[in-house]
DNA sequence: GCGATGATTTTGACATGTCAAAATCCTAAA
DNA sequence: TTTAGGATTTTGACATGTCAAAATCATCGC
C-alpha cells in the first residue's frame, strides 16, 4: 500500500527531476519536504526497496518506471482538483493549492475521472501548470518568463511557478492570470524590477524573483 | 491534531451513542472499526488523556462535550460529502460511501461549506441520514421500518440505514429511495419476509433484516 | 458464596515516519 | 597529497496505531 507520504516524496523526486536533470540528491527533497536529512534517506532505501527509485548513495535518486508513474498519477490528481476547485466549486486560484495538497491523496479514482469529464478533460491547471494525461504522460512546455520575453510585446499570461497565496493574490488584483493579456513595459536592472501591464489595468512592479515566476508567450491572438 | 483514526473513534462512538444511551463498551468500539479489542482499549486512554472522552475501566466510555462536537463535525463532513457526490457529480448512492469515508478526514471548512451553499444547506444526505449543524447539533427523528409499518398505507421513503452497497444497488433498481412513495403489500412471519410495492414499479420481496433498515413515514402527499 | 465464562485490560512486539546528533563520505583547495 | 568543510548516512530515540496472547476483571448460575 502506497501511504500518502509516499506520494509526497515521489511527487517532490518527480518535479525536481523535471526542472533538472540527472540524479537528485537526498538533501534537496529532504529541504523540499522539510524534513530532516536523515528521514529523507531513511525514505529513499523504503522507497528503493519498493521499486520505485534507484538509490545510489551519496550521489542520488532517480525515480523508476513505476515510480515515475504513480507520481505523474499524484501530480494529475493535484492538479485536476485544483481546477475544479476554481472552476466548479468557485474558490480562487491563490487559496486552492493547500487544500489540493490533501485532497490528491484522498479522491479515488472513480471520483478523478468525474471531475476530469466535468471539466472537459483539461490540460492545464489554474496556474497554467500541465496536468498529465490519465496514462502518466506529461508534456512541459517552455515558455519565457518576465526576465526574459520581449519588452512592449503583446503577450499571454501561460502559467505561474508559484503557488504562495499572497503573491498569486497580487497577481489577481492586477489581472495577471493565464490567458490574460500583458506587455512588459520596462526592466531595470539597477533596481532588480520589471514593470508590467496589464491589458486594460494599471501597470505594476514586481521584483525580478517574483517576475522570474510568471511565464509568457507572445500573443498570437488566440484565446480569450 | 486530531488524526483521522482519532475521528474515526469519535464518529463511531457518537453514532453508538445516537443508537442506544448510556456507555458505549470498549469491545463494541472494537468490533464496529474492525479493530482488536486491546487497540480500542488503548486509544481510550488516548481519547480520555485529550478530554474527548470520559472513560471507565470496564464499564465504557461517553464523549465529552468537545468529544461530541468534534464527532459531530467529522458526521456532517461526510454527510455533506456523500450529498455533494451525488447531486454535483452524479454518482450514484450506492457507492458514495465509501468515498465519503475517505473525504470526511480530507475536507477543510472552506471547501465544506462552499460544498454546503451549493446544496442549499441540506438536512438529509442521500439515504435519508440527518446531517448535524455547523454548530455541532444532529436532529434524529424516529421513523417507523418496512417491518413495523401499516400495511398497503402510501407512504414514504425517508431513511435506508444500512450502507451496503449491493443493498442501496437493489433499492435503486426497485426505485425504493428517500423521497419515493411506496406501499407494504404483505408480511410473511414464517417466511421472515416483507413484500413490498414501489409506487409505478413492480413489486418485490425483502428479508426481514434487509426490511428493517428501510425507514417510512406516511405518506402526507407533499415533497415529490 | 464460588467458579466458570466472556469481556476487558495489559504486555511485549512490530511498522511507519520522524528527529537530533554522531559518524562517515566526498570534494575542492592548499 | 592532504585536509577542512559540507553533504550524507547511521544511530538511537520517540510518537502513533496496530496485533496476539497473557492476565485480569465482573458477573451469572448454581
Amino acid at each position: 500500500m502506497t501511504t500518502s507520504t509516499v506520494e509526497d516524496y515521489l511527487k517532490c523526486i518527480y518535479q525536481a527531476e523535471q526542472r533538472s536533470s540527472g540524479l537528485i540528491s537526498t538533501g534537496q527533497i529532504a529541504s523540499a519536504l522539510q524534513v530532516a536529512p536523515g528521514t529523507a534517506t531513511a525514505m529513499m532505501k523504503t522507497l528503493a526497496d519498493s521499486g520505485l527509485i534507484t538509490y545510489e548513495p551519496y550521489n542520488g535518486v532517480r525515480l523508476t518506471g513505476a515510480g515515475s508513474k504513480l507520481a505523474a498519477h499524484v501530480l494529475r490528481r493535484h492538479r485536476v482538483v485544483e481546477l475544479f476547485l476554481v472552476e466548479v466549486m468557485g474558490m480562487s486560484w491563490s487559496e486552492v493549492h493547500g487544500d489540493a495538497e490533501i485532497l490528491e491523496h484522498a479522491v479515488s479514482d472513480r471520483l478523478l475521472d468525474r471531475m476530469d469529464d466535468m471539466l472537459g478533460k483539461p490540460s492545464v491547471d489554474p496556474h497554467g501548470d500541465p496536468i498529465p494525461s490519465p496514462r502518466g504522460v506529461l508534456r512541459e512546455k517552455e515558455y519565457p518568463t518576465l526576465l526574459t520575453c520581449p519588452l512592449r510585446a503583446s503577450l499571454r499570461v501561460a502559467r505561474v511557478t508559484d503557488q504562495s497565496a499572497e503573491f498569486l493574490k497580487l497577481l489577481e488584483r492586477h489581472g495577471v492570470m493565464p490567458g490574460n493579456a500583458i506587455e512588459v513595459e520596462s526592466r531595470e536592472e539597477a533596481a532588480d524590477t520589471v514593470t508590467v501591464k496589464p491589458s486594460g489595468g494599471k501597470a505594476f512592479t514586481l521584483g525580478c524573483r517574483a517576475a522570474g515566476a510568471v511565464q509568457v508567450e507572445p500573443n498570437s491572438g488566440k484565446q480569450a
